[in-house]
RNA sequence: CGGGGCGUGGUGUAACGGUAGCAUCCAUGCUUUGGGAGCAUGUAGUCCGAGUUCAAAUCUCGGCGCCCCGACCA
């Protein structure tokens, strides 16, 4: 991609209605145009970073058994109706709005009534479970107060499986293995080390759900981690007698500020019930099928990332999410060689799959310097008069500033190896 | 929803009730060209609505919007 085309542009300084970091920093790099308070829309940057986290967590979702569907975003109130979730008074963050002929929809701030109703057509048989199906959807969430960027925004985008099983064992199984899914995802999207498996309340049908905090001051959630031990425990659940089940003494307990990055739990028949979600065993006989939900949300991942990655130049993405792998930085020159050496060299790296970003803007070298920091690319080619003399690109990391000179024979097996 | 702060060119900021200024961005020209260059010229602004006043960015009232703390977060 060439810079001139991007529909981007950096700000020298940052906008005055955000103070969180992550909102200040994507929008002063470009990924974010902020719509209002709590709705952001998506330049083509941002939406590569989402496409990159959207492509990780499917792979790691149909490694253990999803399938991939798209629910809708309008909601039938009759549905909701069944499982109680309709009224205001029991949800009061629904954005809902009225259909021509009278009818009242609702947007989807959720989706275990959709799915629930739908699977309710095609789950009739044990032959016919267990089954993992998910989606990403935006959600909207007519929050009293968005805050923090877009770490709670009232449309956000997120990927939410359900899994429908036919006893508690093999619920049990399968929330196991939505675990170590999800520590794969928060490993593969570079916030692993930091990302911990947490206890928090469960709601009405098991004694816990897990959350997946991620350790930052920028939190909103509070926790207390056991270091001997790796428990982690939620503000919310920090009790005599939870510390006491989980073998847990609380001098030794260290508070830490986090982001709830994903969330899993049991819902048992919350939702079968109301549902009449039922299938017949090898006996004829019907039973209640077990659910479990398991969500994480795109942008609040996106914005954890920039939280907890970037520095005083700006941000600094693992390759993994990364909008591009490689910039390219031309040096300006009257020396029409640079041009052509840089074109070149695009060319190149394209052809061999590389996802490159390429600065063909004309600027002067310091802008083109600061520009390249503040979006956070993790490499950096800059191609100018000086690298010619020298027949070597210099390659110059973001994270930790390390630089290379390389002959071009070798900069696609350099770039390649690189993660 | 309770409390606090704030709305001035695209962006960031000034202006005692009395000529809306600066910086940046953008456009044009010349000079520059490895860490946000210099000069010149130009475009562009007081959130909305009432009120007070000879006169309102400034004071009053109402509305809308934004940020922060708290509550909430299925």
């Amino acid at each position: 991609m060439r810079q001139s085309k991007l529909l981007s542009k950096t700000r020298k300084e940052g906008p005055k209605d955000e103070v969180s970091k992550n909102a200040n920093l994507l929008i002063r790099a470009g990924y974010l145009s902020k719509e209002m308070a709590g709705v952001y829309s998506y330049l083509p940057l941002g939406l590569r970073v989402m496409n990159n986290i959207e492509s990780i967590i499917r792979d790691e979702m149909n490694k253990i058994g999803g399938t991939e569907m798209k629910t809708s975003i309008i909601q039938n109130k009759e549905v909701w109706e069944k499982s109680n979730r309709w009224d205001d008074s029991v949800v009061d963050n629904w954005f809902k709005t009225k259909l021509k002929n009278g009818g009242e929809v609702g947007l989807s701030f959720t989706n275990e009534e959709a799915y629930a109703n739908i699977l309710r057509q095609y789950i009739s048989s044990y032959k016919d479970l267990p089954i993992y199906p998910y989606d990403f959807k935006s959600i909207f969430r007519n929050e009293a107060r968005s805050k923090s960027g877009i770490l709670r925004g009232r449309e956000f985008y997120w990927k939410a499986l359900y899994s429908f099983s036919k006893d508690e064992n093999e619920h049990n199984e399968f929330y196991e293995k939505a675990k170590e899914a999800y520590k794969n995802v928060f490993q593969r999207a570079g916030i692993g080390d930091l990302t911990h498996l947490t206890f928090a309340s469960g709601g009405s049908f098991s004694k816990f759900s897990h959350e997946f905090q991620a350790i930052t001051d920028a939190g909103e959630d509070t926790i207390y981690i056991d270091e001997k031990s790796g428990i982690v425990v939620n503000k919310e659940v920090y009790t005599e007698e939870v510390l006491k089940g989980l073998g847990l003494k609380k001098e030794e307990l260290v508070e830490k500020k986090a982001i709830e990055v994903g969330n899993i739990f049991s819902l048992g028949t919350r939702f079968s019930e109301p549902f009449d979600l039922k299938y017949k065993n090898e006996k004829g006989e019907e039973k209640l099928v077990i659910m479990g939900s398991y969500g994480i949300g795109l942008g609040r991942l996106m914005g954890t990332v920039v939280e907890i990655l970037s520095d005083d130049k700006g941000i600094v993405w693992p390759v993994s999410i990364a909008p591009f792998k490689v910039h390219i930085v031309e040096i300006t020159s009257s020396n029409t060689k640079v041009k052509e050496t840089a074109e070149k060299l695009y060319d190149t790296l394209v052809k061999n799959g590389i996802e490159v970003l390429y600065d063909d803007r004309e600027a002067r070298a310091g802008e083109k310097f600061n520009d390249s920091d503040l979006i956070g690319i993790p490499m950096r080619i800059v191609v100018s008069d000086k690298g010619l003399e020298k027949g070597e690109f210099e390659v110059k990391l973001r994270k930790d500033g390390e630089i290379f000179s390389l002959k071009e024979e070798n900069i696609c097996d350099f770039i390649n190896e690189y993660k």
